[in-house]
DNA sequence: ACCCCCCGAATTTTT
DNA sequence: TTCGGGGGGT
């Protein structure tokens, strides 16, 4: 692997100057192929450019087109560019896409890659300016926590009361904000850990380099304090990137800004591209106000607009637009497009998830049925629980489907286990990685004598490894333990010396065979235990893309990608965070219920703002449609066992009634409109089960009461009554449930009771889903 | 040193 | 309901 900060001046002509590149001439055709929106993007040239880019308005695409412009007019090498994205994925794509424009070999030596695997490499050229050493371990979530875990236990804090998982969030989160521990002002740390966090954050930083290792967060912390106190790296840097392009800055967090700003205050020409629309990572540190103070922050800043939209609907790009304007804090922009209005967006209510998973499941195999591919089919829900509502029926069904998202290849224990013996013969200071396989396979080394273990480390202030090596010297342990930690220190010496002569994946198998690690799956009689062989074997394969041990650890820290979903027709399924970026012709969202979707704990920890990305989320999620976008909610959902009783998504009463249509075949109707005329015409589905009989019985009831023509369903007037109207039901009045059973009226807004249950206590439900009880 | 049971908590996730 | 972690028992 060539080092991208290995600047090496290439055999072609060299770099001109903007004005020389200016000249009038032709441009290239894949320049002329733009939009003037797009074109405007591409060839801003001059000074600072923040381009917004509306969904499925070709950002990638003027991303490319904007580097391969630049490569082509010769006004940077291509090591003369630094390209930032978030994802390995989005990187790669990148890359393909701009060697597809001007061939592989002109886009040779790009700085592309994510901000962390840049750093990365930036940081191992100096790391021992900030006091590590080159081969620096970069420890994945997992490791973090187990640190801090210790050193909570070190400080007696009691893990009950203060999770280490959640200090770990916390001292996440300063470090996004670039916080090293000197700079977190002691008020924000509060009570946490009993006032003590600072000091454990600190603690947690000391600890990290004494294993030599460094967490995600360090990678741009470290290069910070880097450039900050050594102007000779940064200026180097300066004089290296002419052009900076990020993707995505709406995702960067300040440490992340703060990175951009320093390498670009050399007088780089920095473009970045986002969707301040699309930010629905504030709650890992994403800082919106980036993108939102962008013409503070780089003066003189252009701003272009990508408005035209070639992915959805008119009706889609319609609602999706209304929604997004209940929000306050945006830079705004309209999307817009050239092709037809196409179906409206169906909304359907249905009596719980499994009703809700059955209806949706009905709809893929009708759209089958009509030749539609079912990989252009994707269910997005709000939280990972809900796909396996979705799961189950498709496996009753027989319908393919895949879920994205799931466990990575490099978070499997066996997998973990086998890289741990890799790391600590690439880095034996990695003492994480040693205690996960010092007694895996079991070889009589317990708690007790790694407690031994610590202990002396802690004492001499030595490593685990030599702490290891002295205390088998002593008679501390017993015998037996005495031994077996000798023979893995031995086994260590003679890896490391291995590893100086014999190929990586070659020296791979032998230490796994020699450890006993593949003899201790071979005798486990669980049926999991021959898949692991497997991955074993897979990992064996998958080291020989790279050229050393090195390089393998590194991709395995920071390209942990996920299992490369099978092939074949189906349905996906996935949260909506993880749909970003994507399209699909048809979008199921089911779940638009309060509490779900918006999310409960968003709104509690994060009150308005938190609501603002939720409502972002709902955006991302319709316009990953095409042409046909199903929007359900259900009146009552099963959520750790208990039955909850919920009501409709207040993002559903902000969809612009003119762009949605109640779903006729599909249901119960409850959010938008009172009126009740809708309804029946789902009741049959529902009745279909004896425990719905009553509730069947209600609409029906209900059906005889008030007629509405069904056109006025659809658009906004009946909303509009809808909210004026009262309930039928005042407070004070006996009420029945199916789920909940009897209770009493307590309060009623609009269709929305409060009702007092004898059993469960109070709850809110829909006025259709209760009789007179 | 290992195993099992009980209790409590349970968005979203990349690097 | 399901999962994981910690504590207690063998």
């Amino acid at each position: 692997m060539t080092d991208p900060f290995e600047f090496t001046e290439q055999a072609a002509a060299p770099p001109r100057k903007l004005s020389e590149a200016a000249m009038p001439q032709a441009a290239p055709s894949f320049v002329e192929a733009l939009n003037p929106a797009q074109r405007e993007a591409v060839e801003a040239l001059d000074g600072p450019v923040l381009v917004l880019a509306g969904a499925g308005t070709g950002k990638t695409r003027a991303l490319t087109t904007r580097l391969a412009h630049i490569l082509s007019l010769r006004l940077a090498w291509p090591s003369q560019i630094l390209a930032v994205t978030f994802t390995n994925k989005a990187a790669r794509e990148m890359r393909e896409r701009v060697e597809a424009l001007i061939g592989a070999g002109a886009a040779e030596g790009l700085a592309l890659g994510t901000f962390h695997s840049l750093a990365a490499r930036m940081l191992r050229r100096h790391a021992e300016l900030i006091g590590l050493k080159p081969n620096f371990t970069i420890l994945d979530q997992d490791d973090q926590i187990r640190l801090v875990k210790q050193i909570l236990q070190a400080e007696n804090i009691d893990n009950k009361r203060w999770p280490a998982r959640i200090l770990h969030g916390v001292i996440e989160r300063w470090k996004d904000k670039g916080l090293t521990p000197d700079k977190v002002d002691a008020g924000e740390a509060g009570e946490l850990a009993g006032g003590k966090l600072v000091k454990i954050y600190a603690s947690y930083q000391a600890r990290l380099k004494t294993l030599n290792a460094a967490d995600f967060g360090d990678l741009l912390l470290h290069c910070l304090t880097l450039f900050t106190t050594h102007h000779d790296v940064l200026a180097q840097y300066h004089e290296r990137f002419k052009y900076l392009l990020v993707d995505e800055y709406q995702d960067t967090n300040v440490a992340q800004y703060l990175w951009l700003r320093l390498l670009a205050q050399g007088g780089g020409n920095i473009c970045c591209v986002g969707d301040d629309d699309q930010s629905i990572y504030g709650w890992r540190g994403a800082e919106i106000g980036n993108i939102l103070k962008f013409e503070k922050d780089f003066p003189g800043a252009k701003i272009v607009r990508l408005e035209q939209n070639y992915r959805s609907t008119g009706h889609i790009l319609g609602a999706a637009s209304g929604l997004i304007a209940k929000n306050a804090g945006r830079l705004g922009k309209t999307l817009w497009t050239q092709g037809e209005d196409g179906e409206k967006l169906h909304l359907a209510g249905l009596w719980d998830g499994e009703a809700e998973a059955r209806t949706i499941a009905e709809r893929i195999e009708n759209l089958q049925r009509h030749k539609h591919a079912l990989d252009e089919m994707a269910i997005l829900v709000r939280a990972s629980f809900q796909t396996r509502e979705f799961e189950e029926r498709f496996i009753t069904l027989g319908i393919p489907y895949r879920v994205i998202g799931g466990p990575r290849f490099y978070e499997r224990m066996e997998i973990r286990d086998a890289i741990a013996y890799l790391r600590v013969i690439h880095q034996p200071d990695d003492a994480l990685a040693f205690e996960r396989i010092i007694n895996t396979p079991r070889r009589g080394i317990g708690n007790r004598s790694l407690q031994a273990i610590h202990l002396l480390s802690r004492e001499k202030d030595i490593s685990l490894g030599a702490a290891a090596q002295l205390l088998i010297e002593t008679d501390e342990l017993k015998p037996a333990g005495r031994r077996a930690l000798a023979s893995l220190l031995a086994d260590f010496e003679r890896w490391r010396v291995l590893a100086e002569s014999v190929p990586h994946l070659e020296l791979t198998e032998t230490v796994l065979d020699e450890s006993g690690y593949t003899g201790m799956w071979q005798n486990d009689k669980s049926p999991e235990a021959p898949g692991r062989l497997e991955n074993l074997k897979e990992l064996v394969a998958a080291m020989d893309e790279f050229e050393n041990l090195a390089g393998f650890l590194e991709h395995v820290s920071l390209v942990m990608e996920a299992v490369e979903g099978s092939n074949g027709d189906m349905v996906s399924l996935m949260t909506l965070h993880g749909a970003k970026g994507l399209e699909f012709d048809t979008v199921f969202l089911p779940g638009w219920e309060e509490g779900l979707f918006p999310h409960q704990r968003a709104m509690d920890e994060n009150g308005a703002a938190g609501l603002e990305e939720e409502r972002r989320l709902a955006y991302v999620g319709i316009t990953r449609a095409r042409t046909r976008v199903h929007v359900s909610f259900a009146a009552n959902r099963r959520i750790h066992g208990l039955w909850q009783s919920s009501i409709p998504s207040r993002f559903i009463d902000e969809l612009p009634p003119e762009h949605v249509e109640i779903a006729s075949e599909a249901g119960l109707y409850g959010g938008r409109s009172r009126e009740p005329e809708p309804r029946a015409r789902s009741v049959p589905r529902s009745m279909g089960r004896a425990t719905f009989s009553s509730a069947g019985e209600s609409y029906s009831k209900v059906r005889t009461r008030t007629k509405v023509p069904r056109s006025r369903m659809i658009t906004g007037e009946a909303k509009h009554i809808g909210t004026a109207k009262v309930s039928r039901f005042k407070p004070g009045v006996r009420i029945f449930h199916d789920k909940f059973g009897y209770g009493t009226v307590t309060a009623a807004e609009g269709d929305k009771l409060t009702i007092d249950f004898d059993h469960t206590g109070e709850k809110k439900v829909i006025e259709s889903f209760v009789k007179e009880g």
